[in-house]
DNA sequence: GAGCGCCTGAGAATACCTTTCAAGGTAACG
DNA sequence: CGTTACCTTGAAAGGTATTCTCAGGCGCTC
């Protein structure tokens, strides 16, 4: 069984490591949770008695919470928070995360809101991410003779599109977004296959079934979900958590597909790695196989993409190269 | 708000104010500065009797030398120099950014370029976006009386996603990925409908085929692309921009997906908006349907099995200060 | 050489953090 | 519907870390 917690070391802050376990903690831990949310660095200047206090629980409480962030211990926790504090010190961090939609919003608000929400629930994955896991899973993609990939509804185009990247770096993939064609598929694997089941929620009963059969069947399993703990979490021999802060953007699970694949992404890079050179020249060969497919481009060698012409954004910032304000 | 003898909060490091104050330290003092600053994160991973010790002084002693920095004690020393040192290797890692994948990269390294990847892409897109341009786009889809959308290849379930969003939310909308289905459809379209593309590239012909006919036929047309000036971006009426800065990672234009998504979920959220209470219900409606099809969740609001035993750092319970690997 | 003052370390005192343990609650099971 | 098993939590014990107190040491001055 893999570890459990949070790995020690991943490249993101604390903020993100506690947005990213916030849906699976209990009423208690969330309330610390919580707390740091609003107030990251509430723990450089209380002790954990003052901590725990303020959160309306006990310092022990305190302390497991800080275990579960994948820290030895409170004073480790302290100092990590602080190195987050230092980075990102006056950053719109509180600009006002974790709203939803309102109707009187302008477009700017939405536009502001959106990549908020979808950098944070990106590095929430990054953080939750077993990156032990995702090279192990990486190397048995690599080196097996099959790879059913199952998704149904939203999930599908992300089986769909995870096969065909893989497809063309030589992994023998399929997907399958049907559960009957799903199913018959699962039922037919070996020790040889690797099987990869795709649901956000993790309680997709078609997504377990074929999942399942494919285990039935000896494949080893992969599951792409939100929850460690969700059925198909722990159906599979290896889970992979696409984190999706759930309070952000209550419409829709906007967020949900963005770090699926962001997942993808990162199962696709580790496999290919494993191959470079092989994949370099079967992706080239395969980019010239579509191009017959395209119109010549116009302006072939001439300014990238249009960069430079910025359209009628009302504040035409002109000038600046790249108008990426951090607000 | 300690404010203390020396200087109090000064913009500069620790390091700094102990090079500073080394002339004028006492033997004692000077051997603990000296020790800083040859490891300057000790702190972080001793404590303050582990660190006396080494410095061959007393805890006492170090005490007084964290005063005599401008710290109330001890704790908040360790605190700053945290910070001091998360700014410093932060500069460093910012070094290789924009990089391509490497085969000796490891996963962090991987997962690190990815995310930085991503983020900055979003913020490209973002940033030039034309907002006036979509809030046009998005009344027009709110009250236009058919939608089609056009993509073929991977920005097929593109099309197909944004499709499936905003049927949900009553727009009638149809997605095309095969170009003859497509060609058909907007041969019969009107000045009420609106008709999006959404290629990549935008060199595509099956999409610009489509997108064309459909602008024949009198609708609206929108383009989804990277590139304005693209045969795509001419062709249409508005053009919305799904940036990708630079060819980040090499293998594949994993950005892409990820702007484009990020396009659609902002047209989404515009056209959501422009009915806002109706689209609550029939979200609700639509999520309530698919309920059916899902698991019960295992685990509501208790506490998943688990996740309180703490990780690698296996039987060792707390002490080992430093489980926390570098590496 | 005696007195004075500053610096230092040992140990006491305190604050802090972690662990243990038992109670309370919830889900699974018969 | 009761029972069991398990999970989670807080209280309190236990141990560690940090700070405070105080006496001794050293150098300086007179």
């Amino acid at each position: 069984m893999p570890e459990l917690s949070l790995s020690a070391d991943t490249p993101v802050g604390v903020i993100e490591r506690i947005e990213a376990m916030l849906p699976q903690l209990s009423k208690t831990m969330a309330k610390i949770g919580m707390l740091l949310l609003a107030e990251p660095t509430a723990p450089l200047e209380m002790s954990i008695t003052d901590l725990a206090e303020r959160a309306g629980t006990s310092p022990a409480t305190v302390t497991r919470f800080c275990r579960l962030l994948g820290y030895p211990g409170y004073v480790q926790f302290r100092v990590s928070v602080a190195a987050d504090a230092a980075r990102t010190s006056d950053e719109e961090r509180r600009a006002d995360i974790g709203r939803t939609l309102r109707p009187d919003d302008s477009a700017q608000d939405v536009l502001r809101n959106l990549l908020n929400a979808h950098e944070r629930s990106l590095r929430a994955t990054a953080a939750l991410l077993d990156l032990d896991m995702c090279a192990r899973v990486a190397a048995r993609i690599a080196g097996c003779r099959h790879l059913d990939i199952y998704g149904t509804g939203g999930s599908a185009a992300m089986a769909a599109e995870l096969r065909n990247r893989l497809y063309r770096i030589g992994v023998n993939a399929h997907a399958w977004g049907d559960v009957h064609a799903g199913l018959a598929s699962a039922s037919i694997q070996d020790e040889d296959t690797v099987a990869i089941g795709i649901s956000n929620s993790g309680l997709t009963n078609e997504t377990i079934d074929m999942l399942g059969s494919a285990k039935e069947s000896g494949a080893f399993t992969v599951a792409i979900t939100n929850r460690r703990t969700s059925p198909l979490g722990q159906l599979a021999d290896a889970t992979l958590i696409a984190a999706v802060p759930e309070l952000y953007l209550h419409p829709a699970d906007l967020s949900a597909k963005h770090s699926q694949l962001f997942v993808l992404d990162l199962l696709y890079l580790l496999v290919a790695q494993r191959n470079y050179d092989a994949t370099l020249e079967r992706i080239a060969a395969s980019a010239a196989a579509v191009l017959g497919r395209r119109r010549p481009d116009p302006n072939h060698g001439a300014q990238p993409r249009g960069l430079q012409q910025v359209p009628g954004t009302s504040t035409g910032p002109a000038k600046s190269p790249n108008s990426t304000r951090s607000n």
